[in-house]
DNA sequence: CAAAATTAGTAACATATGTTACTAATTGGC
DNA sequence: GCCAATTAGTAACATATGTTACTAATTTTG
């Protein structure tokens, strides 16, 4: 098997079978993550948002109306969360709630007025980090990072089976 | 400013200034990371480890000895959350703790016999579980995401000043 | 079309994570 | 050397998230 000495290879060769935190591609995505959604919770914590609410307001945002399952199908949080953070939304007036004529199992969602605004002034926000966030990238690179990124989403999705 | 028609450009070109969820990286990236973390989590859920414990196992296993506190500095976890993976970690007989004799407010950890075979069981799960999500990379793209990642993960830091 | 199975949503509970405030140990200023 | 400031770690509390089990509405199936 050659494993040999610890640093056989001398410029640290070898597709090292050896789990190193740093070199772990699942955590650093992980931590990543963790850190670029600390920072930009900083962004909306100041409108008494939380991460839940945030997403459910973008989707509600892009689709104009839509049904709560559909929320919950379209981002990585649980009905009970979606649920909790769609109530809240609604009890600070930013999200109205009916439900659905057809199937009365269903809750309709869309923003008032407030919520509306609300959404542009956080979206305003996280767009800037984004961009700031991006500028660490040259224009190829981030085409890269781009592509590398959906293959990846696809292929967790696929073994998700 | 010319901001013109939403949709001015047929082809929708413009670096829309609109966000929309699943293209909005940060968004992606955490989403991505909570899909994986969540995977992995299965990994390790038979061996009863939470992933704060799962981290701190590994950072002990490859610095063989490690004082607590700079599990903390290399790891995207508080204090509280190493504290707590540390005693759970130790109840079970995977850990060893001492205080270091230098300075006794430090914790200095080591794994058991117990601890480094737990840890090498979960690793190769890990390294298994990596390489099947990489194998959706081309080489070039591999490199080309790591190197993104690395520039990213420096920037985020960065800017946490 | 009635009983069984499924679905959307929530309540009530269990667990996990974050926060604050404390103790004990050490370091630095003077 | 001694007192103020800092540091490592934890306890006790607050909040957030996950889980189970329920209700009501709908769909399926025989």
């Amino acid at each position: 098997m050659a494993v040999a000495s610890e640093k056989a290879a001398p410029t640290q060769r070898q597709k090292s079978r050896t789990l190193v935190l740093e070199r772990f591609a699942p955590y650093r995505l992980v931590a990543l993550g963790h850190a670029i959604s600390g920072r930009l919770a900083r962004a909306y914590a100041d409108e008494n948002l939380t991460v839940p609410e945030w997403r459910v307001l973008a989707v509600i945002a892009q689709a104009d109306r839509v049904a709560a399952r559909d929320v919950v199908r379209k981002t990585p949080m649980d009905k009970m969360m979606v649920s909790r953070a769609v109530a809240s939304l609604e009890e600070n007036g930013f999200v109205r709630r009916e439900t659905n004529a057809r199937d009365r199992r269903v809750n309709m969602l869309s923003l008032s007025r407030d919520g509306r605004a609300l959404f542009d002034r956080v979206a305003a926000l996280a767009l800037d980090y984004e961009e700031n966030l991006l500028a660490a990238l040259s224009p190829a690179e981030r085409a890269a990072f781009d592509n590398a990124l959906a293959k990846l989403e696809q292929r967790a999705c696929e073994n998700d089976a």
